[in-house]
DNA sequence: GTTTTTACGTCAGTCATGTTGACTTATTTG
DNA sequence: CAAATAAGTCAACATGACTGACGTAAAAAC
């Protein structure tokens, strides 16, 4: 655990072990991607289908601006990959109750199929990965995960989700 | 913590965490990505490039297969930002000693510039969330994202990096 | 020592997904 | 009524993936 390196420096621990965190975030993605991408790419959609695929199901009559924020992407963006879900019956949009501009958009049962779908291969890995590191870990995991997001999401993480266990919680 | 969706469907809290955890990576990924991207902008560069200057800059002599198996993408692709990089004097190319088909990449004193610069903005993230989960959640924070890797980058991992704290060493 | 495999590179074409900028429409709000 | 907002649209462009075909040099296998 004291090598040369960190009696020498104690800074180098520190940023080594910083450096581990940002390649595992960056395998973690690419890995956890992988098999919803092939799975996607059989009904010609691609990741950004996905998301919108994930986050509308989560949030049914989510208004587009309110997508728009979560994904970050111009309206121009989100446009395309929307259109193409709504024109293949996947989503379904209907005006919003207290303001008629909005477009609310759900999933239809053709979505809901493709979500889950979608959403199996990945929740087995996430379920894995839990399971092998156990509840204990799973804590360590969430926090240091919302310390990495920006403020206006974490405060609306820790909002909305009521399940939550906070760090003191367990 | 048992609100009545639990207490009819014990799967359904596990399945809500699962969510949460997708949700969390996801929003982690896109927020640890954005400054460097903004830096990346500057010089014309995009996220690809980043990542090549990233693992060549943590693994000096790399050769292109390697890179290639870190990053999953075709040969084709990477040549475009590779190609660049050394273009522009960020990435020199040597021949493999052993093999000299090989061409072993290095980061130049100017691709060690940028690799800082890009660094300094996520390493500043990363270290915020660390203190601010502290050291136990840091040890499940890793865990969890090593369950998550596929078995050959996590296997890897637990070779290369030997200040890795196994999870019951701590 | 010839053949085969490997490491790497290149050319060409395509697709997915992001961007900016300009403009329209319907609706709500001041 | 005027201004702001939610959403959509058209056009042009950049990035970064992909497939497929082909070339070259060096190593490995026979």
């Amino acid at each position: 655990m004291t090598d040369v390196k960190t009696a020498i420096n104690p800074l180098f621990l520190r940023e080594e072990e910083l450096r581990q965190a940002i390649e595992l975030l960056f395998f973690a993605y690419r890995d956890s991607t992988a098999e919803p991408d092939r799975i996607l790419a059989k009904y010609n959609f691609g990741r950004a289908h996905h998301r919108v695929i994930y986050f509308v199901g989560r949030n049914p009559d989510l208004p587009v601006s309110e997508l728009l924020r979560i994904l970050k992407i111009t309206k121009q963006s989100l446009s395309r990959v929307l259109s193409q879900l709504v024109e293949e019956g996947f989503i379904e949009q209907k005006p919003g109750h207290h303001d008629r501009r909005q477009r609310l958009l759900c999933l239809t049962d053709k979505g809901r199929n493709l979500e889950q779908q979608l959403s199996e291969a990945q929740l087995a890995r996430f379920a894995h990965a839990y399971r092998a590191a156990g509840a204990e870990s799973v804590v360590g995991f969430r926090t240091v995960l919302l310390g990495l997001i920006n403020e206006e999401d974490r405060e609306r993480f820790l909002a909305d989700r009521d399940s939550q266990r906070l760090p003191g919680e367990h």
